[in-house]
DNA sequence: TTAACACTTCAAGAGATATTGAGATATGAA
DNA sequence: TTCATATCTCAATATCTCTTGAAGTGTTAA
């Protein structure tokens, strides 16, 4: 994961609305959610869900797919494991202090 | 940690000059660096890298403190700690498979 | 006190991003 | 084919953020 792309992730998800759908996404796991449904779980009209799931989706957060006239968006555990995987050993140079708050034993990814 | 200090750590890293600064801050370790110093580092203004320097202590990213005419910066491991711990816990539900990406292997602060 | 240095703050302009509503596209059912 | 539903795209506006240079604050030394 290069700093481009890390960059990109981390504006994604800073801001509210697009976290809040990350976090709706997490939990629903494999099953995933329709734009319209993500739209009604965070109070967002129908265009606005669109433009913020299309951000996350072109960061590497979540994934879409289609289903008859639905679209399905899942979450992307993988693309928040390498965020995270970034920020502690690139960023962060593996610092101790770090990787010990979240309960870090080994060198990762 | 609250979604308004996440929101604001996750945007204060979303920038390609302040993630370069805590990268070369949290290589500094306890030692630190003026801001002069960090300024060289990434081809900033004074009063760019002033400007930038601010955003990250008030996310909490980084500390400072005068030392005579100099104020020196130092990454704050706590802050990030606990960026991460968010992500992968409340953000990702504490999603077996962001976990396994860093070698997450308890539960966590 | 005066001067030099290190850094911060301020204001202005440029650029990026968020929101909204209207219209376009794609799918499935009648 | 026609209609209804689900979603996306586009343009306009508003808002936020970055950068720059000038002016201001605080510290040390002469």
């Amino acid at each position: 994961m290069n700093e481009a792309e890390v960059l990109t992730m981390l504006g994604a998800l800073s801001q509210q609305t697009r976290l809040q759908i990350v976090r709706f996404l997490m939990r629903c796991g494999d099953t995933g959610a329709s734009a319209g449904e993500v739209g009604q779980e965070v109070g967002a009209t129908s265009s606005r869900a669109s433009f913020h799931l299309s951000a996350l989706e072109n960061a590497g957060v979540i994934t879409s797919e289609r289903q008859s006239r639905h679209i399905y968006y899942r979450a992307n555990p993988a693309g928040m494991g390498a965020l995270v995987s970034f920020l502690l050993n690139d960023c962060c140079d593996n610092h101790p202090d770090v990787r010990a708050c979240c309960g870090v034993v080994s060198s990762c990814c």
